[in-house]
DNA sequence: AAATGATTTAACCACTTAGTTAAACCGGAT
DNA sequence: ATCCGGTTTAACTAAGTGGTTAAATCATTT
């Protein structure tokens, strides 16, 4: 590969992200950053000045990357059902390939809530046109009459907490079985499609 | 209150309980312990010789509170439908009293998964006779066919994500407005059940 | 060859933390 | 009165932490 970066910066970045994302911002050290990274402590510090800074980086890319393209599939011209199918695929997906993400915001975000006012602002999220479109499709009828808070609360734990909770699920339901594990998260989309659409479906 | 005990390891073990759950294992200090304690840090390492020692007592018994009545009402004699509805109360009621439980135990599962283990085995929870037992409704028809571990996946996740989640649930979704918030985890029992009823119950 | 910026080395500082220690204190039981 | 366990006080250790510094080295460019 020629267009592989190896410049140190992306190395600590990269090396940043796997140890706090692992341990935490407390948990992590600067030392271990360094070494993952193959370097040493002193230019960690040269390239960023303090842990604080480091980890407002890595912070604020896994957050970029913990709202994918949501906003552009809410905001299409689709039907409700299409829309929810696509978000609960886009969110599986993601999840799949980076396992580690919720666990990491859940801990960050109650060690200090403040962090997601700046990001959430950032993103221009607007959850108002979404709860209004819910409200829309309950009022034609498509689906059943409930909170569009509850829905979108329901849909989203069902896709993340699995992942937040991997080790209780591990062991639990699947007494550590890798393979059933891995199989339990490759089903994981379908299921919850299916699920959603039998609970709020209005068939005719 | 005449029975209120007032002893001093009780103070510790209720002053560890508020600082490790907010602060998590690595977040907690041991001096804050004893402040909240109302006494010194000598004394505190008097009743519990280490930091870990203290986490321990506070770990178990925080899992002890996370598992509840589960298997009682698991086992008891009543019809799949009943018995979910009774384990969504549980822990929708559990998780307003206790709304910090869902983060910390997330965090340090994570941190440390071995935990689990001795917890688990020690509480006797057999999660086979479950699945047994939503297999054998599945087989009578009474609700839908998919993988046991999934409808636990989906109901657990409805229950807890909520509580784990709260600062980006109340943000997002309430704009911090804490009525709003209040008023959903007491409408979040309700709703949990309706939905999963809707989703799996075959109607005749 | 000289200059420049990236990198290493290794020592160092200031600070925090868990945990220890020794002495004194205090209140109730003997 | 004395004994004794709980408790305080206050100082201390030992280890780790983030961060700094100064000098040396190395690779590339000029």
């Amino acid at each position: 590969m020629e267009t592989k970066k190896d410049t140190t910066e992306e190395k600590i970045l990269e090396a940043a992200k796997n140890v706090f994302v692992t341990k935490g911002m407390e948990g992590a050290r600067m030392q271990e950053i360094a070494d993952e990274a193959g370097i040493n402590k002193a230019l960690l510090h040269y390239y960023f000045r303090s842990k604080e800074r480091l980890f407002e980086a890595i912070f604020s890319e896994i957050i970029k990357f913990a709202f994918p393209k949501l906003t552009q599939i809410l905001l299409s011209d689709t039907g409700i059902i299409t829309k929810i199918e696509q978000v609960v695929d886009a969110y599986i997906d993601l999840l799949i390939k980076h396992p580690f993400i919720p666990a990491f915001i859940i801990k960050e975000l109650n060690r200090d809530p403040s962090g997601l006012f700046k990001m959430v602002v950032k993103f221009g999220v607007n959850p108002q046109v979404v709860f209004d479109h819910i409200q829309e499709a309950m009022d034609r009828g498509e689906i059943i009459q409930m909170k569009p808070q509850h829905l979108i609360a329901n849909i989203i734990s069902m896709c993340i907490f699995p992942f937040a909770a991997r080790p209780i699920i591990s062991f639990v339901l699947f007494k550590d079985n890798p393979q059933a594990l891995e199989a339990f998260y490759g089903e994981r989309a379908d299921v919850i499609k299916q699920f959603v659409i039998n609970a709020i479906v209005i068939k005719k």
